[in-house]
DNA sequence: TAAATTTGTTAGTCTATCCTAACTATTTAA
DNA sequence: TTAAATAGTTAGGATAGACTAACAAATTTA
């Protein structure tokens, strides 16, 4: 079986594709807090696993295998996450690190049971698409609440950075996905955002409205 | 943090002390099937972590400190069986190897959940003992079947060995924890007894008798 | 009790994963 | 378009945890 540190270098690799699409030594290093010349074994003994292509100096592609290799990792992070949600009473804000361990378990009838429990969900705690048992990732539909205009009805569906801080602060807004929030005002010099949401009223930063997905 | 080798070693010392009480160097790499070397250095590890007492050629002994180390990841191991069987709907007998892996898990909040929803089980689905948070254990007062006489009525309570094999077989035969057994006949020969619980009339070997505790 | 067997130890090696120091290629800026 | 800065690589080394081969101590058996 694969170790956990390949499958977390797997995941970053994914990850950063999936966002940047430009992969590199130092983007990886920086995720996982590790040195560039690790990174660069490492990423030589995945090309050898046939889950990334490399050559010297440019890019990294993950191939076909790595990324369904890193979406059915990524499914069990997602799924832990949404069952420590769900069944088990935790906060958004709480499940990450647990799940950071928990998708590393060899137990194929542990997530699936989850899966089941939760009534087969497409999404996770934080509205990120759960992929499916061969590895099939759906893709993200959403735009950014930044990129709405004043007057605009939108509906919360998913955070684009999960940090615990950024969840924290969303806790103290009284901010949950699914929650139908319309654009009162927006500042022209800074982008700043005035909106209503349930019974509130709030001014979000740009910074904060990047990481806000809407429908 | 202690790695997962250094956890998986520890417990299996502390269930040697439990059960042998002299713990020495080929028990333990049996138990772990590694080789003797590697046993002795390890050994020497935990000695130099003050969780074992070592001395060249005696049996080990286990100090207060690896003993309560040990049986918080034990605790760990059981509330996750009790988890899985209560919660989860696995069988008894295939909890063992996903709680193998899930007892390495670092979060204290995780299991303390568990251990809430499952309303603060003492005991796991083999009917082995959870310890406490402290590292506390309870003794189990427990005698086998094996010791009981023709006549005798008993409630089926815990099971001093717990392979999946054993507990396929007892599956086979209907017999669950808290089973109401009475002994219809010992047979003098080879101790195998006849007995009888819920619609179920079955002879059992000593060998399983030996492993069914009662009171 | 001497020999044979079992148990435990040491020495030396291997792989995985990390590191720092030194160097090279590529990119950016003057 | 050269110089500076950044990014990537190689070399060499550390530590954890496993192994085999060789040997030594303890225990069992004859
Ligand atoms: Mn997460
Ligand atoms: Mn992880
Ligand atoms: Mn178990
Ligand atoms: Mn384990």
């Amino acid at each position: 079986m694969n170790s956990q540190s390949i499958e977390n270098y797997l995941k970053v690799i994914f990850n950063q594709a999936f966002t940047s699409d430009e992969v590199n030594t130092t983007g990886i290093a920086q995720a996982l807090e590790v040195s560039l010349p690790s990174v660069n074994s490492m990423v030589k003994k995945l090309a050898a696993m046939g889950l990334l292509e490399y050559e010297k100096y440019k890019p990294l592609k993950i191939t076909e295998k790595g990324r369904k290799m890193a979406a059915r990792i990524i499914r069990k992070h997602r799924l832990t996450e949404m069952y420590l949600v769900e069944k088990m009473g935790f906060g958004w804000e709480e499940v990450h690190d647990i799940a950071e361990q928990l998708e590393h378990i060899q137990s194929p009838a542990f997530f699936d049971r989850m899966d089941e429990l939760l009534g087969f969900p497409k999404r996770d705690p934080h509205g990120s698409p759960i992929p499916n048992k061969d590895g099939q990732i759906a893709a993200q539909e959403y735009r950014s609440l930044a990129d709405c205009r004043s007057g605009e009805r939108v509906e919360l569906k998913a955070l684009s950075h999960t940090s615990d801080e950024f969840l924290k602060y969303l806790n103290s807004k009284g901010l949950a996905l699914g929650a139908q929030v319309e654009i009162l005002e927006v500042e022209e010099f800074d982008k700043n955002m005035k909106v209503a949401y349930g019974d509130h009223r709030e001014v979000f930063s740009a910074l904060v409205c990047a990481k806000l997905l809407v429908s």
